[in-house]
DNA sequence: GTGAAAGCGCTAACAG
DNA sequence: CTGTTAGCGCTTTCAC
């Protein structure tokens, strides 16, 4: 016997296809004891809605799509696992779509997870979109969004994101007290979010504390470390500059791997000749060589947080809502890539 | 405007809607005009088919369901990829779902994508799979599915791995020659087939190079490093053996990953103290202190691979199929975690 | 060459 | 309390 539907229920008990209907999901008008015969013949015979139907049916799914730039990223890999937390205990499932930092398949992924009826959308922007048409088309015609770590500027929603600006002023502040001047910023693409307010929170640490801003020591990776070359030319770009940084504070776990790489590879030491500050959740931070010292953002809280506000979005649609931009405190954890090194350069 | 269907289409053009259907499909038995004014008109109002009502119709829905352990995984983060380049190209979604090591969580996720009638699944088994009724029933009713890295033993069905047994020969071999002898080995739950294979591997290995096998080496984690006591543990009593390995090689990103950590929280050296191979995709593994020498699978080519199986057995289901067991080469990386340390300890 | 009708599985408005 | 009917969007006989 293979999958099971309603009308077989109702043929196998001589009802109609509405009873059983009714007496699945309890009704109150429904003869108690047909209720049981039909509840016993079901669970005999291991029935399951059809999700499909009923998607089709109520034109929303149950669950709640989830686009983000890459999944091979701790920081996303963890903030997906407090999105599923949260969004199983409220019961929807969720579905998983990569942009890999492309604007074409953040767009195709849009128009998919749309058109498979999802309740709501979780988006972390990719790194080339600046055009959000897509998203606006979408919510305008009822479909809640939120987005989280990587938000638009002007786009009116929910947003979770994590204290970038602090986050980057303590990190930045950190390697400035361990005696370091000549501090290098290495991130992403210049329009992003986070790219903005982790960029004011590393200029106005410097500003602070007396350390004027040399732009060619600010390098913007527009494609956010997924093309190797280009995190290349800007790492080679600081090594060789005229004025060697002696620290460089990075963003984003591809870029801080690629950046110590290459460091590495050029036989420079760390901290000694450059220290490292990363803007990054990577797991093995502690078993690096040096060990990397790192402002890690709450990417679990995140994920729940985000999924919370989207839910009650999805689930009291008429309310009206003031839309709130939540900001989540990051964690500074100092190891030795960026402790002061014996060696005075300043 | 909102979602447009082949009904609004159909009034729109004062056409039937099968009309529109088939003109949509290019069906040759369409008037040429009237086909070129359907198409227009659908191109213009940017219509969609809606794909749940496909999948309710036709009782699938061009996805592929992906069960894995863990995201959060170099491994299985580089697989998805893989099987993610293969199943766009030939036109289908994929859709990820983790089991976090635990069978309860595969059986629903399981349930839920066979009811989400996806047309086929690609499984890398929980850690604590042992029964597999819930699988061998939907491919009864004809479900394809393929495994790949975790795979069951007596299954009939295609099955994509890596060459655990000669990889871990490999690694543990590089360890026997570098001098090491007191080689202990860290593995996954006993039952799982990367286990047995590798397990294999490993006392080939040490046999072969007439070095007898000492069980108390030989430390299974059964949650595969998701409980970190188990871990602990495991490690602690490797440390504290009385004759204490000189290396271990262990299996997996999160064992040698705790491994590592765990060592080095111990005030041992790696390798001077002990040495260590790890048989993991760790993306980071150049970058850890030491530079971490890894044994590693084609995790990319893996996933395309059972892909393009997948695949195959959904389009051409009648055929006699041969099910095949690929195996695919193994790579081993040497980096200092393994070197000969100077000590002489045997 | 085109339309009417049925059906995929389910729910709900409407009748009894 | 239960059955009939219609409809979600689409494809596909079966008629004309």
């Amino acid at each position: 016997m293979g999958i099971i539907t309603i009308k077989d229920i109702a043929k196998a008990l001589n009802l109609s296809t509405s009873t059983v209907s009714r007496a699945l999901r309890g009704s109150y008008e429904i003869n108690a004891e047909t209720k049981r015969l039909v509840m016993e013949y079901a669970e005999r015979m291991n029935y399951r809605p059809n999700p499909i139907a009923l998607s089709l049916k109520e034109n929303r799914s149950r669950s709640i799509g989830v686009i983000i730039p890459e999944i091979a990223n701790n920081f996303f890999s963890q903030a997906i696992n407090g999105i599923e937390s949260i969004a199983y205990n409220r019961g929807y499932h969720v579905v998983i779509s990569q942009n890999h930092e492309s604007y074409e398949r953040e767009l195709v992924s849009t128009q998919y997870l749309a058109q498979r009826r999802v309740d709501g959308l979780l988006v972390s922007l990719s790194g080339e979109s600046n055009d959000l048409e897509h998203f606006k088309e979408l919510q305008s015609k009822g479909l809640p969004i939120v987005f989280f770590d990587r938000v638009p500027q002007d786009y009116i929603t929910h947003k979770v994101t994590a204290d970038n600006f602090a986050g980057a002023y303590e990190g930045t502040e950190h390697l400035i007290q361990q005696g370091y001047r000549r501090i290098a910023h290495l991130t992403s693409p210049s329009w992003l979010s986070i790219t903005y307010e982790r960029l004011e929170g590393y200029k106005k640490a410097l500003q602070n504390h007396g350390i004027p801003i040399d732009e060619s020591y600010i390098k913007y990776c527009s494609h956010g470390g997924m093309i190797a070359d280009e995190v290349e030319n800007a790492v080679l770009e600081l090594i060789h500059h005229p004025n060697r940084p002696h620290a460089i504070f990075s963003a984003g776990d591809r870029l801080t791997t690629s950046c110590i790489s290459l460091i590495r590879k050029e036989g420079l030491r760390i901290p000694d000749d450059i220290a490292i500050v990363g803007f990054t959740n990577l797991v093995s931070a502690h078993l690096l060589n040096p060990a990397l010292s790192a402002v890690t953002q709450p990417a679990y809280e995140m994920g729940q947080l985000a999924t919370e506000f989207l839910i009650d979005l999805i689930e009291r649609p008429k309310a009206t809502i003031r839309f709130e931009s939540k900001r989540l405190d990051t964690r500074l954890v100092i190891r030795e890539s960026s402790l002061k090194s014996s060696k005075n350069f300043n």
